[in-house]
DNA sequence: GACTCAATAAGGGGAAACCCTGAGTGAACG
DNA sequence: CGTTCACTCAGGGTTTCCCCTTATTGAGTC
């Protein structure tokens, strides 16, 4: 009935079963304005509509939810993202947050839960899966608010030298220590100092561990 | 009304959304007659009510789509399965087609096209997203219709052993040979005996291109 | 100039990975 | 009943990995 109270929602999502089931989850409670399944539509429609919250979807073609937000920011900046996707990667939520989202939240999540969260993004509150939570806030909130200010993202891979990071893919790789160091034209026991440092680092006890820590972050 | 002509479905996935969105788009068509979000109680309950297709999210923690199949066939060779996916790729297409589907579509499917691909799937039609159609109907058609004939996909992957596979997929996560045998309750040589034949038949040199083959392949 | 730090390198030692050969069991197939 | 094959295990060997310490060079920084 009153309109006024239910958040205006526009959703973009590539999926239109996933569309189907967020307007079947969210009817009752929020007005959805619009929807899109792909990104210059949902810019435009957007701008044009200016919703309270976009609902949108991380992994789309064409840029993703990411080209989204930067097509909307350069226009109206008072549009709350809030990020849905399948994807709990750190490199998804940082990337989707640092770009302007108000929050992100898994797509395993249930109606109700997604209802509140649309509703906190409504009211300025940032929203966040519990398991993300953490390492996103602790990226953000050390560093201040501002996204001028450009936060150390992925604090994990910043302590890693350059040198290091290159060792780092070639180790993810397969490559034996000793092809590595033909490779990088340096001795053999100095790809093992990097890679010793490298497991320190990142609290890691073998490449294995390594392979799969940059499979997760996309290093590859 | 009537219930008779109306197939019996039940729905796999382990999002909720998904399930809600495909609730709402097939609620008027077909019968739902239960739902499940993970492996173990998917197997059960379809067991238990016999739907004449079961719409399957091909990944699900716990073995996927793939685990249900196998489990339900087990006890029950006459439900269908039609496999609804977010992935295009030919490895999940046909290690599912070859576990048993009967059809896959993609989640970008339109609400009516699904409803179509479920009633020509109960009706017994194979039923594949036009992209998909090519590849999988090759490897099918040459080989005979019945499901018996069991095309041999993925020759690779062929020639290893159950168990081959088996510590195949535990190497790729990282575990140590000691933890490996631990886990699978044999000898610390046995398991090097399994990893060096998988090594050998898949002409790789050691673990890290072994932990690369299969998460190309998604064996994880 | 003193300090810090990334990058390079070496020695030595213990653990794990990898390879090859051989060999025993049980299940399946003819 | 013999053959094949998956699965199991062992011995013995080489290579690679991982850790620890120590050390030199060069580029910044204060």
């Amino acid at each position: 009935m009153s309109t006024l109270s239910k958040p205006r929602v526009f959703l973009v999502d590539d999926h239109a079963l996933i569309r189907a089931g967020i307007r079947a989850e969210l009817s009752h409670d929020v007005e959805i304005v619009g929807e899109a399944d792909e990104v210059t539509a949902a810019i435009e429609m957007i701008i044009e509509r200016t919703p309270d919250v976009v609902l949108l979807d991380v992994h789309m073609p064409d840029g993703g939810g990411l080209a989204v937000i930067q097509g909307v920011g350069a226009h109206d900046a008072s549009v709350k993202f809030l990020a849905l996707s399948v994807s709990d990667a750190a490199e998804d939520v940082i990337a989707i947050v640092r770009a302007g989202a108000r929050g992100y939240v898994t797509k395993n999540i249930e109606g109700p839960e997604l209802v509140e969260a649309i509703l906190r993004t409504a009211a300025g509150d940032a929203v966040f899966s519990r398991r993300l939570a953490g390492f996103v806030l602790d990226a953000f909130i050390t560093s201040g608010d501002q996204p001028a200010s450009r936060p150390s993202l992925d604090p994990e891979l910043d302590q890693l030298t350059t040198r290091e990071i290159e060792v780092l893919r070639l180790i993810a790789r397969g490559y034996t220590y000793k092809e590595i160091a033909l490779q990088l034209d340096i001795a053999n026991k100095t790809v093992e100092s990097h890679v010793s440092a490298v497991l320190r680092k990142l609290q890691l006890s073998n490449r294995y561990q390594l392979t799969n820590w940059a499979t997760e972050r996309r290093l590859l």
